[in-house]
DNA sequence: CGGCGACTTGAAACGTGTCAATTAGCGTGG
DNA sequence: CCACGCTAATTGACACGTTTCAAGTCGCCG
């Protein structure tokens, strides 16, 4: 059995050490939690790895669960979804990212997940978490740097979707989705001479850019097709290069 | 010295008492954190209480304090400013909210916040939050309440701009603003037969509903105006009633 | 090979923005 | 108390960006 004849949601052996979020270490949750930053002693924490494959749902917001998963590989979307069927993309969560900070407290979410490529994540159990974090408070002020990360970004799309044009949110989206990868080495720099290139794995289809951005799968194609006759970007086989970096910021930042 | 001639913000003798947020019982942190929800003792928190001329900053994204804000009085807008000078407006501050509950876990601001009314608000001192919140970890719970509506809220306004019309997204916000406010026991039944009008206090200018709906004031004021020829709502001298909320919900959201 | 989903492209429609001219409203100062 | 002056609201003509719709291509997987 290989990856693509994976049957729907389900657990395999995956353990933390194979998980690249925590191999990186940029899977803070789990290294805190672990190592248990305050001289309390380790506390075990249960968990389960799954794999979802692309486009199944991960997390459903309807759903009430014991639940704090986190991704350890691959591209997910959380998203709100309106009554004639149309999404609206709050944000992309890449390996290493808490699926909802809000689950520390409530046992409520507030969006569903979808998985954009074939994902595996870990779930802890929300109550061993907070049994830890009632152990050790100190771990709140860690922690808390989740939520507002993740409060920024969503402040930041509202500005994005208020205010800005369709080139720029797409280029903003694109730009702020390579710094998240690089913090997590997750790019690569193909090194033109005078600006190198970075490149990046990037599986977004062009539909979920606009369910993210606000615009028309079509209105995208189109910005992107402008994006490409500059020779600012270049997308190929489920992989993106930002070729100038600098023009490309700069119609982003809109100065 | 009278209200009106208020000269920038300054600091007054007005007390707690004396703060709609606390009479009303709906300033849960200065009653969380005085009455001391948990078995310890309570903690005295330093206080001071100002007040804020309209259109005057209460916070600015720049400063770095030891402050923790809470409205008692009055409307402010928590807003982000681009390069240009264009706002985007986050979120519409009402008594006894507060300011940025980021603020619990890092002096940093996300956004600067202006008053819409006259102001006045309390000031806690941030670490003292921080103190009492380490002694009875149980108020992290109470208090997760007010950053997971402040998210919930950012979610709502996401969705708005990203996939609603400008009918839409105004009549959404008069009814946000309007659950909000009826909740505080801040909205009066105007008896109509068949169906009663709700009337409240509304200090916000056009521009300032077009700075958060992402919209211009020429087309706030052409939407506002139709909602008046279909009898939806009556706007006069900062005051708003909704005429036929069956109809003006049903517009909302959109079936 | 067939079929389906994603992308491309273009024409036309629509919603919202832009701009400017005018009016209304309100606080301030004479 | 009135007049001034600023800010907000109103309105209409027009421009622009984005959507809508439809037809067609491409590539992948079964």
């Amino acid at each position: 059995m290989n990856g693509t004849t994976l049957r729907r949601t389900r657990e395999t052996k995956l353990t933390c050490a194979m998980c690249p979020a925590y191999r990186f270490n940029f899977c803070d949750v789990g290294v805190s939690l672990k190592c248990g930053s305050s001289a309390s002693k380790s506390v075990p924490i249960y968990q389960t790895v799954r794999v979802s494959r692309p486009r199944s749902f991960i997390l459903r917001d309807v759903d009430l669960n014991d639940a704090f998963p986190i991704i350890c590989l691959g591209w997910a979307a959380a998203f709100r979804m309106l009554h004639d069927g149309q999404r609206q993309i709050l944000s992309f969560l890449l390996p290493g990212d808490v699926m909802s900070a809000t689950l520390l407290f409530e046992p409520k979410l507030t969006f569903s997940v979808e998985a954009i490529t074939q994902v595996s994540y870990r779930i802890l159990k929300r109550s061993d978490v907070r049994r830890v974090l009632r152990k050790s408070p100190d771990l709140y002020d860690k922690l808390s740097s989740i939520w507002i990360d993740e409060k920024i970004r969503a402040e930041e799309l509202i500005v994005d979707l208020g205010r800005r044009t369709a080139d720029e949110r797409i280029a903003r989206l694109i730009l702020e989705l390579a710094e998240r990868l690089a913090s997590r080495n997750m790019t690569s720099e193909e090194g033109g001479l005078g600006h190198a290139a970075v490149e990046m794995d990037f599986p977004l289809r062009q539909y979920q850019i606009a369910n993210a951005t606000g615009l028309t799968p079509a209105h995208v194609g189109k910005v992107l097709r402008t994006f490409h006759r500059q020779n600012l970007i270049r997308i190929s086989s489920r992989s993106l290069s930002i070729l100038d970096s600098v023009a490309f910021r700069r119609l982003a930042y809109r100065r």
